[in-house]
DNA sequence: AGCTAGACTTGGGGTTATTAGG
DNA sequence: CCTAATAACCCCAAGTCTAGCT
C-alpha cells in the first residue's frame, strides 16, 4: 500500500521534510511514511511492501537461520560476543551479526509475540535496511496510526494484527520472492550489513546471488542513490524524496528488480536486541570465563581482551535499529533505521554524509537606546552597545549579584571602549533605559496576536529547514544543533572562574565542516566569507565544530539528533554494557570487599572508590583546571568532603557536576568506615582523599575485571535495574493511572540515587500556600455541610452561608454526597501536595533520558498495558525508537 | 606512564508550547 | 475564553573517556 503511494510520489518535496520534521506535520504522516521511507533509501518505498512480506518470509528464514538458532535457542545474535573472533576477520563478523535473525521458532504463524519477533527478525537484514516493518505496516494499515497512540501499536494484540494484516497483503502482492528469497537474502543480507558502507567493493567481493539480494532489496539502490548525492548541494534532500522514481530510473538494473518484487525490504535487525539479549547469555558466559582468565591473568592479557571487546563492540553498529515510527511518521521518531554502515570496520561511523552545513545568528541590529554614564546618555557604538544589552538584559539574574561576573563583564567590555572612553567603571553605568527597551520588546512580542506569531515561526522555520536535516548513508537523519550560538556573556554553573565574560560571536571563519568527500560543500551563509577548513573524516560523528571562544581548548559541535540511527546505536550499545556489568557485578563487589582491608594503599583506594561508585552512584571525578568551577567527582573527593559519624556513618557533602550539591548520609560497612579513617588520617581538610587515584587508573582497573568497563557504567546500570526491580516488584494490577504512579515512583528512586537535582520554582512557595487554602476552605465547606446535615435531619432549614445568604433546603442524602465528595476533594489535594513537596527538588527527565534502559520501560508497557506515551513523550519515543520493538519479557 | 587534544554524553535552567483550572 | 501550572524543548555548560604523543 504504502509503497504505491510513495510510488506516485510526487509528494512535493515539501511534505517529505515536513513529515521528517518532526512533529509539526503529523497529518501528512501516512504520505510521510512513505516519503520518508523513500527519503530513506530510493528503494525504501518499494520496501516497505516487501517488509511486510517478509515477515512471512520470516519463518522461512528462520528455516534458514537454523543454523543460528541451534546456536542458540536465543539469539544469536550478540555480536559482542562474537566480537573476539570478530577481531580476527572483521568481515566475517559483520556476516554473524546479520545473523540476526533470531528467530523465534517458526512457529506458527499466530499472531503472538512469535509474530512480533519475527517481524523483527525477519529479516533479512540488511544494514541499510529501513525501517521496519511493524511501523510500517501500522502505518499503512491506517494513516491515522500515527495519531494513535502507540500503545496501541505496542500491543501485542494489535501490532500482530496489523502485522497479520500487512502481511497478507504483501503475501499477496508477491509471496514468491519472499520465500524464495530468504535464503537468499539471508546471506545477502548479511553481507551487506558488512559491506553496505563500501558499496562498490562490497558489490565485486560479494557473491552474485547476495548482489542480487541486495539490488532487490534496494539497498542497491541505495547506494546509487547515495552517489548521486554528491552532486548538488541541495538535491540530496529532495532527491531522497523525489529520488527513486529518478533513482530508478537512472539506475538501470536497479529499479526492475527494486519496483518489482523483491522486495525484502530490508528489514532490519530489530529483533536483535532480544537475540542479544538472549543470546548474550552464552556469550556472557564466556566472556566471563574470559574475564575471568584476564583478572587472573596478567593485565596484558586483560588489555588484550578489552581491545577485543572494542572491536567487537563496533560490530554492533551494523545491527540496525528499529524504528518505531511509524511510518511515515516516521517523521515523527527517527527516521530511519537504517543500520549502520558502520561495518566491521574500526572506526568508521559512517559512509556518505551530506548536509547543509550551520545557520548563524542575525547580525547585530542596533537599538539606539542611550544607557547613562553618571547621570547622562552615552554614545556607543553598534558593538559596544551589543554588549551593553547582553549585560543590561541580565538585571534580574543572579549574576548580578557576583562580583566576579561583573567583574569579567567589565574587563571584556573596556576593551571594546577603550581606555580613553567616558565610561570609566561599571559603578556609574545604568543600564535602565536599555533593560526597559528590552522588556517593552518582550512585552510586545508577547501581545503579538496567535496569527503573528505562527507567521512569525512559520518563517524561520522556513528558513531553517534545510539545515534541519543530512544524509548519512542515504537516509535523512534530523540534525541536533544546527544553529551557531550566538554570542552573549557566558554563564557558567556554579563560582565560575570565568563567568560574565563575553562570548564572541562566532563567524564562518571559525568553522570546521565535517561532510562526505562526494557531497557538495555546503555554501557559506554569510556573503564574502568562508568556512575555516572542509574535512571528510567519516570516523568522527560530527557535522561541524568551532573552538569555544571562552576556552579555547573546547570545541562545540554540531551533531546529529538523539533520533538518528547513530546516536541511537550507541545509546543502545550503552545500555548493553551496562547490561553486562549485571554478570559481573557479583564478583566486582566481591573483589572491592576484599580489597578494603589490603594493605597496598592503592588497592584499598580502588576499593573504596569503586565501592562509592557503585553504592552512591558517584560520578568518576575527573582532574579540574584552575579556570573551572570548583567541583567533584570521586577520584577527586577531598578530606573535608566527607564526615566519618560513629559507629558506621559517612557523610558526603560536596559540589559536583554542575555544582549540584550533593548531601548524603549513608551507613557502610565497617570496613569502609574504617578505611576511610585511615585516608583520611594525617590529611589536611583540603587533600585529595583518594591521592593515589585518578580516573585513568580507576578505569584502567575496572577494564581488568569487564571488557569496557568505566566508572559511569554503574550510573546506568544501576539507574537501570532499580527500575527494573521496582517496577516488576511493585506493579499491581490496577488502572492504568495507578501504574503510572508506580513508574514515577521508581523514577524518582532512580533520580535520588544519581542525585538529579532541580531548583525549587520561584513561585513554589506561592503554590503550596494557595492549595492549603484552597485545603482549608474546603474544610470550612466540610464542616458547614456536616451542620446543615445535622439540621436537617432534625428538619430544621440550613445555617445562613458566610455571605448571610440563606441556602437551598437540601436532603440528608444529598449533603452527605456533598460531604464525601468533598473529602476526597481535600484528600486529593493533600496527596498532591505531598507529591509536590517531595518532587520539588528532584528532577525525573535527566534519568529517563540518559540512564533508564528504554527497553525496561517499554517492555513494562507491554506487559501492563500502559500506553508507552504516557511514559515517553514525543522526543523520548523519537530518541528511543530502536527499543519500541521489546519483547515484553524483557529485563534488564 | 603521564599528558592532552578530541569527541561524545550528561545536566540543569530558561523558554515556549500545551494542558489544567476557573 | 483567559490565566496559571505543567510539560516539552532548547540551549549550552560541564562532565567522561579514548587515543595518540612524548
Amino acid at each position: 500500500m504504502a509503497v504505491e503511494t510513495s510510488d506516485k510520489p510526487n509528494l512535493p518535496r515539501d511534505f517529505d521534510d515536513d513529515d521528517e520534521a518532526p512533529l509539526i506535520y503529523k497529518r501528512y504522516s501516512t504520505k510521510k511514511n512513505q516519503s520518508h521511507s523513500e527519503a530513506r533509501k530510493s528503494s525504501s518505498h518499494t520496501l516497505d511492501g516487501q517488509s511486510y512480506r517478509q515477515m512471512p518470509n520470516a519463518p522461512s528464514s528462520n528455516g534458514q537461520t537454523s543454523s543460528v538458532q541451534k546456536g542458540n535457542t536465543a539469539p544469536s545474535l550478540k555480536p559482542s560476543t562474537m566480537k573476539p573472533s570478530v577481531g580476527i576477520s572483521k568481515a566475517s563478523n559483520s556476516v554473524v551479526n546479520t545473523s540476526s535473525v533470531k528467530l523465534p521458532v517458526a512457529n506458527s504463524k499466530s499472531p503472538s509475540l512469535a509474530d512480533k519477533q519475527k517481524m523483527s527478525i525477519d529479516v533479512k537484514v540488511e544494514p541499510e535496511s529501513i525501517e521496519r516493518g511493524g511501523k510500517i505496516l501500522c502505518e499503512d494499515s491506517e494513516d491515522d496510526d500515527d495519531d494513535k497512540p502507540l500503545s496501541c501499536r505496542l500491543k501485542n494484540s494489535n501490532y500482530d494484527k496489523k502485522v497479520m494484516s500487512v502481511v497478507k497483503k504483501s503475501s499477496e502482492e508477491s509471496e514468491d520472492d519472499d520465500n524464495v528469497p530468504l535464503s537468499k537474502k539471508l546471506p545477502g543480507t548479511f553481507n551487506l550489513g558488512t559491506t553496505s558502507t563500501n558499496h562498490d567493493d562490497s558489490d565485486q567481493k560479494k557473491p552474485i546471488s547476495k548482489i542480487q539480494k541486495e539490488r532487490e532489496n534496494g539497498s542497491g539502490m541505495r547506494n546509487k542513490q547515495d552517489r548521486p548525492s554528491p552532486m548538488p548541494a541541495k538535491r540530496p534532500l529532495d532527491n531522497s524524496n523525489s529520488l527513486q522514481p529518478s533513482v530508478k530510473k537512472s539506475k538501470v538494473s536497479v529499479p526492475d528488480a527494486s519496483i518489482k518484487t523483491k522486495p525484502v525490504s530490508e528489514k532490519r535487525e530489530m529483533k536483535l536486541e532480544d537475540d542479544d539479549d538472549n543470546v548474550p547469555i552464552s556469550q556472557r558466559i564466556k566472556k566471563q570465563a574470559m574475564s575471568g582468565d584476564k583478572s587472573s591473568s596478567t593485565k596484558k592479557v586483560s588489555a588484550k581482551v578489552t581491545k577485543v571487546n572494542k572491536s567487537s563492540s563496533k560490530p554492533f553498529k551494523k545491527q540496525t535499529k528499529k524504528t518505531v515510527k511509524k511510518s511515515g511518521s516516521g517523521s515523527e521518531y527517527s527516521k530511519s533505521t537504517k543500520l549502520l554502515p558502520s561495518s566491521g570496520d574500526g572506526q568508521k561511523k559512517w559512509t556518505t554524509l551530506v548536509h547543509n552545513g550551520v545557520i548563524f545568528p542575525p547580525p547585530y541590529q542596533r537599538h539606539g537606546i542611550k544607557m547613562l554614564f553618571k547621570g547622562r546618555p552615552v554614545d556607543l557604538t553598534p558593538e559596544q552597545e551589543e554588549v551593553a544589552t547582553m549585560y543590561a538584559v541580565m538585571r534580574d539574574t543572579e549574576y548580578m549579584q557576583k562580583d566576579k561576573f561583573k567583574d569579567n563583564f567589565w574587563n571584556d567590555w573596556r576593551k571594546l571602549l577603550g581606555r580613553n572612553h567616558v565610561i570609566q567603571n561599571l559603578k556609574d553605568c545604568d543600564f535602565t533605559p536599555i533593560y526597559d527597551w528590552y522588556q517593552s520588546e518582550k512585552e510586545k512580542k508577547k501581545q503579538m496576536t496567535t496569527e503573528e506569531k505562527k507567521t512569525l515561526k512559520e518563517e524561520k522555520m522556513k528558513q531553517e529547514e534545510k539545515y534541519m536535516w543530512a544524509i548519512v548513508d542515504g537516509v535523512k537523519e534530523k540534525v541536533g544543533n544546527f544553529r551557531v550560538e550566538p554570542p552573549g556573556l557566558f554563564r557558567g554553573r556554579g563560582e565560575h572562574p570565568k563567568m560574565g565574560k563575553l562570548k564572541r560571536r562566532i563567524r564562518p571563519g571559525d568553522i570546521t565542516i565535517n561532510i562526505g568527500k562526494d557531497a557538495p560543500i555546503p555554501e557559506c551563509p554569510i556573503p564574502g566569507e568562508k568556512w575555516k577548513e572542509i574535512r571528510h573524516d567519516n570516523t568522527v560523528t560530527w557535522l561541524a565544530y568551532w573552538s569555544d571562544p571562552i576556552n579555547p581548548k573546547l570545541f562545540k559541535y554540531v551533531f546529529l539528533a538523539a533520533s538518528s540511527s547513530l546516536k541511537g546505536q550507541s545509546d543502545k550499545e550503552k545500555y548493553e554494557k551496562a547490561r553486562m556489568l549485571k554478570d559481573y557485578i557479583g564478583n566486582i563487589r566481591s573483589a572491592y570487599t576484599k580489597d578494603f582491608n589490603n594493605k597496598d594503599i592503592t588497592k584499598l583506594q580502588i576499593a573504596v572508590a569503586t565501592y562509592l561508585i557503585d553504592k552512591l552512584a558517584l560520578r568518576a571525578g575527573n582532574e579540574k583546571d584552575d579556570d573551572e568551577a570548583d567541583t567533584v567527582g570521586c577520584c577527586t573527593l577531598k578530606v573535608e568532603n566527607v564526615t566519618r559519624e560513629p559507629p558506621n556513618k559517612l557523610k558526603f557533602n560536596f559540589l559536583g557536576k554542575d555544582s549540584i550539591k550533593y548531601e548524603n548520609t549513608v551507613e557502610v560497612e565497617l570496613p569502609v568506615y574504617n578505611a576511610i579513617l585511615k585516608l583520611q588520617k594525617d590529611k589536611r581538610p583540603g587533600d585529595d582523599l583518594f591521592d593515589k587515584l585518578d580516573t585513568s587508573k580507576l578505569n584502567a582497573h575496572l577494564k581488568e575485571l569487564m571488557p569496557g568497563l568505566t566508572a559511569k557504567v554503574f550510573r546506568t546500570f544501576n539507574a537501570s535495574i532499580t527500575l527494573d526491580n521496582m517496577l516488576n516488584k511493585e506493579t499491581k494490577d490496577g488502572d492504568v493511572g495507578e501504574k503510572i504512579v508506580v513508574y514515577q515512583h521508581a523514577n524518582k528512586q532512580v533520580a535520588i540515587i544519581c542525585n538529579h537535582q532541580r531548583s525549587v520554582s520561584k513561585s513554589h512557595d506561592a503554590q503550596m500556600s494557595k492549595l492549603t487554602e484552597k485545603i482549608d476552605e474546603l474544610q470550612a465547606v466540610l464542616k458547614e455541610l456536616k451542620t446543615d446535615l445535622d439540621r436537617a435531619r432534625k428538619g430544621k432549614p440550613p445555617s445562613k452561608s458566610s455571605d448571610g445568604k440563606t441556602k437551598k433546603n437540601l436532603t440528608p442524602e444529598v449533603l452527605e454526597k456533598k460531604i464525601s465528595q468533598t473529602n476526597a476533594k481535600i484528600e486529593k489535594m493533600q496527596r498532591d501536595m505531598k507529591t509536590k513537596e517531595d518532587l520539588k527538588t528532584v528532577a525525573l527527565g535527566t534519568s529517563k533520558i540518559n540512564y533508564l534502559d528504554p527497553r525496561i520501560t517499554v517492555a513494562w508497557c507491554k506487559r501492563h498495558e500502559v500506553p508507552i506515551e504516557k511514559i515517553f513523550n514525543k522526543s523520548l519515543l523519537a530518541k528511543f525508537c530502536w527499543a519500541m520493538d521489546v519483547d515484553p519479557d524483557f529485563r534488564f
